[in-house]
DNA sequence: CTGTGTTAGTTTCCTAGTCAACCGATACGG
DNA sequence: CCGTATCGGTTGACTAGGAAACTAACACAG
């Protein structure tokens, strides 16, 4: 009648996703960068010259949280807010050039920390999983990236 | 150099399992509880009379989340605070009828939130993740589930 | 007993999100 | 033009959790 809670596959994949996530935070705090934070360089370091509101969308967080998140950056001089030239509202987003140094470095922590993780899985396994999981987030049309 | 975020796979174990647990809050939210607020629930359901400190070890969180946790469901008069009889520091924290009973409903929405998302996979598809996953758990000796 | 260390729970401060109200800038219909 | 709607970004109130200080209760050695 109540189904244990391990019998879902959702518990599972929660359980080893925050340990992972967890784990990439700790190896993050030693670059003085979070998660979330470690998301928007990456995503700048291919797309420079975002608009907050279209990372904020990308990146599945608000607006808000964005703002809040880019004067983070900023202060620690990793990107720069660009006003707008032709719409005085919006900004471009664009990291320094320390930004821009800085994300080899981080990526490095995040292979690092994927290997440690599912380096050990067999390739076969490793297809099917990706595949299953790649196919979810087509079948339900998920759109943002959820950083949160 | 700098490899895609996309290539590691816990980019998409995230993914998928923050939307799962996403949606899942939803459907809680419609009861007035929250995901940390079940897990609690559903822990105490098979082990009634657990210690505070018990159960933030045995849910990954501290000991403080677990205080203010505690308070929220007593405040919703889904469980009860004893003071220990035999040491008036410890606490059994048990369920009340309601808390009981709200159980079982809350499992079935657990039911149908696992099915949206991983239902249509084959049940070899599911077993290779399930194993994969329970190893990894197993691998890093990862002890306490991750409500957070 | 009594002092000291330890344990269980609470509390305070901090962080990082959400939501919703808000503000200036722009677009656009009449 | 001008009023109004909308849009991009910011802000403030609120939430949930972590870290660490704190408190009361117990254990135990001397």
């Amino acid at each position: 009648m109540v189904s244990a809670i391990e019998a879902h596959l959702g518990y599972w994949l929660r359980y080893v996703s925050n340990h992972a996530s967890h784990a990439f935070g700790l190896k993050l705090e030693a670059c003085g960068v979070t998660v979330a934070e470690w998301v928007v360089l990456r995503e700048l370091y291919d797309h420079d010259a975002a608009a907050p509101s279209d990372l904020a969308a990308r990146l599945g967080m608000t607006r808000g949280a964005m703002s809040k998140l880019a004067d983070r950056l900023a202060d620690k001089s990793l990107l720069t807010r660009r006003p707008g030239d032709r719409d005085r509202r919006c900004q471009t987003l664009a990291l320094t050039p320390q930004g821009r140094a800085l994300v080899p470095t981080l990526s490095e922590l995040a292979d690092r920390n994927d290997a440690e993780f599912f380096g050990h899985l067999q390739p076969e396994e490793r297809a099917v999983i990706e595949a299953a999981l790649k196919g979810i987030v087509r079948r339900h049309r998920l759109r943002a990236v959820p950083v949160a």
